[in-house]
DNA sequence: CGCGTTTGACCCGCGC
DNA sequence: GCGCGGGTCAAACGCG
């Protein structure tokens, strides 16, 4: 480790130690904090308070404890935090805070053990929203309809148009398809601490928009998987209130393993089956940046990483061992 | 030539 | 109804 990056590992520190106003976007924050009667000032310290207040709220017990997605999906609900993530990569340096958010989706309220999915309340230090994946599947249905007739409406109308030869605008020329409504998948979202924008997580995505975002100098990028019949997204924004934050936040399952996977990393860190793929994978992916990194290259080198940990954190699975050593550790971090 | 990025325009939902 | 902002499309362009 170069001192450069040894001096940033120190600022690093500090910064999760010091900082109670992680930053959050306008649109992000409601992810992490819903807490009714919150005050808008009061979003970013409620992702805080969560971390602190839900000590026993990680991801890894939901990976251990759950066996099915209505469990997992409360315990995303309740924000997760991940371990602090050291190492060069591309000639920066990463951090991660794990966020997830599946409040907007309905995928993962699976017919739940307890019935429960998305409507129990959780603890009141809990940020969940149960309302939220309730109000999204009637949102949906309520839509679904909407967009029929919208379809239908534009087909009747492009029949018209063509039938009158008008073509008003160049632009759009081709119609949109819309015969399929846009469905909000389950969302899972990333903070990182990392001077590139754009990290590598083992997949393969094409940049297909990018958008000013309201209040920030720093835009916002959307990528999408490149793999075909695969529609996970990705959008990925730097926090306007540290620049050295990247906030990403991916929408939908993979279909198909990541390239890395399968080159043969899997074999070092097999995600519990029980998490949705995509999560699995982009989660591990995000754990391991450098792994995943370093095994497309094709030189896989888990030596990269481990260093990085104290002794008695690193990891001794075949399994997700490293996700449970460390999340306890970030959050014994939290404690008083 | 294929693949990925850029970028302006359009679509759509939502709040007022 | 209108305006705003987020999200998406697709043509143009760049690069290897």
């Amino acid at each position: 480790m170069s001192r450069e990056n040894r001096e940033l590992y120190h600022h690093d520190h500090h910064f999760l130690r010091d900082r109670n106003d992680l930053p959050f976007h306008d649109d992000l924050s409601p992810f992490f904090s819903q807490r009714p009667g919150t005050g808008a000032s009061q979003e970013l310290q409620g992702f805080f308070h969560l971390q602190a207040a839900s000590p026993y709220m990680n991801i890894t017990e939901y990976l251990h404890g759950s066996s099915d997605y209505g469990l997992l999906s409360k315990g995303f609900n309740t924000s997760c935090s991940s371990p602090e993530m050291f190492g060069p990569r591309d000639g920066g340096l990463v951090k991660r805070e794990l966020v997830v958010d599946t409040s907007i989706g309905t995928n993962l309220n699976v017919s739940t053990g307890g019935g429960d999915g998305g409507t129990t309340p959780l603890t009141p230090n809990s940020s969940v929203s149960s309302s939220s994946s309730e109000a999204a599947g009637e949102e949906d249905s309520g839509r679904c309809k909407k967009d029929q007739l919208k379809v239908e409406e534009e087909e009747k109308q492009q029949l018209k148009g063509s039938e009158e030869g008008g073509d008003k605008s160049k632009k759009v020329s081709k119609p949109r398809k819309k015969a399929e409504k846009r469905q909000r998948q389950p969302r899972f979202a990333f903070m990182t601490k990392s001077e590139v924008d754009h990290l590598e997580d083992g997949y393969r995505w094409r940049k297909y928009g990018q958008k000013a975002v309201k209040n920030s100098p720093y835009p916002r990028s959307y990528y999408r998987c490149t793999t075909q019949k695969c529609s996970v997204k990705k959008r990925v924004e730097r926090s306007y209130q540290d620049p050295t934050i990247v906030i990403t936040t991916y929408e939908g399952q993979h279909t198909h393993q990541s390239p890395a996977t399968i080159r043969g990393s899997t074999h070092i860190l097999a995600p519990p089956p029980t998490m949705p793929m995509s999560f699995r994978q982009d989660f591990l992916m995000h754990q391991m940046p450098q792994l995943s990194a370093s095994s497309q290259q094709g030189e896989a080198n888990p030596s990269m990483y481990l260093p990085t940990l104290p002794p008695l954190q690193q990891p001794q699975f075949p399994d997700y061992g490293l996700l449970q050593d460390i999340v306890p550790s970030f959050i014994h971090n939290k404690q008083p």
